[in-house]
DNA sequence: ATCGTTCATTTGATCGTTCAAATCAGGGAG
DNA sequence: CTCCCTGATTTGAACGATCAAATGAACGAT
């Protein structure tokens, strides 16, 4: 009971008591949520009017604008966006694949998701999730809810070298951006993060303590994420002189074992790493578990380095240092490069790269 | 162009060429994807008889059922959704909050938001994420969404004791169902994970392993999550016979540097804990790493548990033992629960509570 | 042969909004 | 006083689908 008059106090004008049984309203059963014309004949103008009132504010008297904005305001009124939609041939809506779930996770996932879905709002659009069983059924999907216009445009995440999906959009005509690049042709917008300047902080960071021989733990290689950050170490350690042959390069497996045992090898090896640059922060975290058997401490007997700083990394190892993505700056330009190929469907393709940051913490 | 032939051979039919400029047609420009009058006239047949291939096949002829689908098929036709929404009242969106972004990270949310997408896409719906500044704006949203029609019905998430939102849902009669309880009077549908159950599967897990002293890493009393996952702990013990005083209970903070000044209390007192008993992943990590500075080894030297067997489970302490969600369940659920009253808007409520499941690996 | 019944299909109306064009009112210029 | 122009508002049509009711065809029973 108590709980009840506790909501009650919450949001008291937050739910118009507007949901009552059907009323007899205009020679027509109705049901409950008002339209359009509702709010003109409460406030004594047209539909049309009320349209502008919301569309084009421009258009309408003052002293009339504060009427309908009354009548608005006592009916609790909102737009059917359905209605809306299907006469403007929109749906307000983004459409993203959220991808399928992997062993080693996501970390940024939900910072993203999150992200976009602020950065949509604020140009009037929402996000709408969907899966799609395998990769080879994804153009359908994309093409499915476009054709059905449930969305106005998609995002593109997890692209990939020579990635197949841009240009069967291209082709279809449907607006979108993706999230990382695809190193082709680049006729589409893009927005990415330096990869190669992350591990380049990490590296340099890693050079001023001193460090010379350090380890690179990868994924597989050919992956275009992998690749470009690996890069960025091979970069960083040519230009301070360090020889090529002293970096270790490891390939993590999804198998937490397996990559311990290849761990293992590179600290029992003749010439041990001292600064481990990982891939991500999960494979920072073997590095520093296989430490904890060794009774080595990240920080002081070696330095570990990991990618995304998701929340992990303020947990792990007393505070894993980590290269954070802008991912808030990242959904801000992908919401921006959408909108403008809703504005101009024929307008130039944008790139955009940004730049990530170092967060030094205890492990390096 | 090689990418580009490449993309085109993986999809060759995945997004029809009916995207061409505009055509002249029926004597008016029309737009580029087709209508179901075109369907119609195509197939020789009305529009409501293709609406009922669609929709009512029983209707139908099995032959004049052929001749639609090829019609559909050569066209490339997909029913406008907006049209269909206005028409039926539906949108056939189910909307979530996307929860703001925390320190501790929200282990379980991409899985979960996953596991949502796909089970209610089972059901012909997609998932429509927002956001709200504060959590006095919430119920704004969601009446929003609603009221316009964006929405069937909403899913919440991180229940509460005495949650204010299913009130005014309710009275709103905005179909819903929490991930959760609210522990009130549940006038609602629910679906939660017995929290109490998961900590006594850990708990027996270590007395079967001879542990004795425990100690429990929670947040903030008060939090319904904490506190029965906290009770779940204590019942366990009380039926071992283990005293209450040699359990130490450590409220972790946000910042891992005094949860790890909190922690080494434990270790250096007078009866130290051997194991430890996490509210989560993270909460786990901070002990491991705390472990780590002493060089004491988890599952050798103390025994450590987590809550959520997120990905970090896998990659910590060289395997991190953890009670798992039933994740992909509970979304089964909640997509069910609703479904439910979309049929029948008066359906009595059902409440659902599922059990977790232990994980066990290296540390414990 | 006529009728009623059933099954298949078609026609008219409607959902709630915005677009495009028409109407109306109010001034200033001639 | 009339005419034209501008700005504010209204009216008719359309967006693309489904619902509800009407029509048409086929068929067995009377």
């Amino acid at each position: 009971m108590s709980q009840r008059t506790t909501a009650d106090r919450l949001s008291p004008a937050a739910i118009p008591a507007v949901v009552l049984p059907p009323v007899h309203r205009a020679g027509r059963y109705t049901h409950d949520t008002p339209t359009i014309e509702d709010v003109a004949s409460q406030a004594g103008v047209s539909r049309q009017t009320v349209s502008n009132v919301l569309n084009a504010p421009d258009r309408v008297r003052p002293d009339t604008i504060e009427r309908v904005r009354a009548a608005i305001d006592t009916l609790g009124y909102r737009a059917n966006r359905n209605a809306r939609n299907l006469r403007t041939r929109t749906s307000k809506v983004i459409g993203y694949r959220i991808p399928p779930l992997m062993a080693t996770g996501n970390s940024v996932l939900d910072t993203f998701l999150h992200a976009m879905t602020e950065s949509v709002e604020e140009l009037g659009y929402h996000v709408l999730l969907f899966t799609s069983e395998s990769r080879e059924r994804e153009m359908d999907a994309y093409w499915e809810l476009a054709a059905q216009s449930a969305v106005d445009g998609v995002v593109l995440a997890q692209t990939e070298l020579a990635d197949p999906r841009p240009a069967p959009l291209l082709r279809g005509r449907i607006p979108f951006v993706s999230f990382g690049r695809t190193w082709g042709e680049h006729d589409h917008s893009w927005v990415d993060v330096d990869g190669r300047a992350g591990t380049r902080l990490a590296v340099e960071h890693l050079l001023r303590q001193g460090h010379r021989r350090f380890a690179w733990l990868g994924i597989h290689p050919g992956s275009i994420g992998n690749d470009e950050r690996e890069r960025g170490v091979r970069e960083t350690l040519a230009a301070a002189h360090v020889p090529q042959e002293d970096l270790h390069v490891v390939h993590l497996d999804d198998d937490p074992a397996v990559d311990r045992r290849a761990l293992g090898a590179v600290l029992d090896g003749p010439k041990p790493a001292t600064a481990f640059v990982a891939m991500s922060d999960l494979q920072a975290l073997t590095v520093l578990s296989e430490f904890e058997t060794r009774s080595l401490v990240a920080g002081r007997d070696a330095a570990v380095t990991g990618f995304d700083d998701s929340p992990v990394a303020a947990y792990a190892g007393g505070g894993l240092t980590s290269v954070r993505q802008p991912i808030a700056t990242v959904a801000k330009e992908l919401a921006r490069l959408l909108a403008r190929q809703f504005a101009d469907p024929d307008c130039a393709p944008e790139g955009v790269l940004l730049e990530p940051e170092l967060i030094v913490r205890r492990t390096a």
